[in-house]
DNA sequence: GTCTATAGATAGATAGAC
DNA sequence: GTCTATCTATCTATAGAC
């Protein structure tokens, strides 16, 4: 445990441990981000910060330990993110079109975190499982869902039988799909889901299916 | 060009060429999925056939060629499921849950396909690209899509501004997410979006939200 | 806390005999 | 077409001086 205080020395060399790992934390989600976890160097990130690869070591013990330091990171900037949501005074229609089109823009403006996501589940997740802080977080967009479902039912506009975790998947598949397999389906199907001039188009879209299936009657057949 | 009418010597060495590559792909596919790209090993999928290394080498060139050719083998395999898919005699309504209800299974019954799908868009489905059969081919379920969106809308039952590739990426996106994210969603959410008890129900919704939004109105808001 | 140098293991790919 | 042996490169991780 050394000084707190001691932010950086003008003039001098920058030895704030915290600026130090928050910078590894950059390089390293790029790094995974674009390589995935084999495909990332520890060489490579140590490379383009301004410390060694010794340090990376020395302040997160591995490679796999970085990985979820770079998790953590992600997943609490969503967080972040999804607090800033206000929906009151919105009727149940529009708080769920407006918390899609959070959820819809914050999976377009960080590709990086779509890829972590992709990749922590092809190991099987275990480092959000190894992580104490991850799972006991919570979600504030889930928060959300709970409340905007119940005012929605009270009023009779949205269906009784919905689950707030239901909702979340169906949000967050279109979402996490549109960025994750865009190769794919462009090599498939001749279209760029990411396109920037179809992004409004299928933010509309999400909201309206959404909004479609919570209001539907129970479909006949 | 070898003799293309040899497909094995009974009680002799098995030296049926085809055979091989068919074996190789199935050992690399498992590979591959459990691995992803640069986790798999050619020396882990040689010692898993009754061939060896060099052999792989020999039939596919190199471990990139080989995943290129898993892939093909792998989507190629889905046009054929689709291809069983007969929707004649079914109201339009009907045949879109039909078909939701075909794509589902298939991701529910082949998860290695899914890891390979996300495998390949994080490396930019260049494999894809890189591959003259699988742009090409063509997708029967988009084919139903389109004849079931205008079937629909000339009964007046679904809306008309829907697009088929949209409807094909609503589903897709759906089933993909609920298999290939399982993991993170369960450690988040604490819900396991595949446990074959939940099964039927997400079979289900994901029919009553793709009838939603082609039936329901222009939203208002 | 920071650096250089290197250990130790293993990967993809190939040579060359048969 | 098939085998064994091996090349060459490179990766994660650490030792040890300062």
């Amino acid at each position: 445990m050394t000084s707190v205080d001691e932010p950086s020395r003008p003039g001098g060399r920058d030895r704030d441990a915290a600026r130090t790992r928050a910078e590894i934390l950059d390089v390293a989600t790029q790094e995974f981000a674009r390589a995935g976890y084999d495909g990332a160097r520890v060489d490579e990130i140590a490379a383009r910060t301004r410390t060694t690869k010794r340090m990376i070591y020395y302040y997160f013990g591995g490679k796999e330990q970085l990985f979820t330091a770079v998790l953590e990171r992600a997943y609490e900037a969503v967080r972040e993110a999804e607090q800033q949501l206000d929906v009151t005074g919105l009727d149940p229609v529009a708080a769920v079109r407006r918390l899609a089109e959070l959820i819809f823009d914050q999976h377009e403006r960080h590709p990086d975190f779509v890829r972590l996501a992709g990749i922590a589940n092809m190991r099987g997740a275990e480092h959000i499982a190894a992580s104490a802080q991850l799972g006991r977080a919570g979600s504030p967009a889930l928060d959300v869902i709970r409340r905007v479902l119940a005012a929605g039912r009270e009023s009779g506009r949205f269906r009784a039988d919905v689950d707030a975790v239901d909702v979340h998947a169906l949000i967050s598949s279109f979402c996490f799909f549109r960025i994750a397999n865009r190769h794919t389906f462009r090599a498939l199907f001749d279209r760029d889901l990411a396109d920037p001039a179809r992004r409004g188009h299928y933010r509309t879209l999400l909201g309206d299916t959404v909004i479609a299936y919570l209001t539907a009657e129970r479909p006949a057949d």
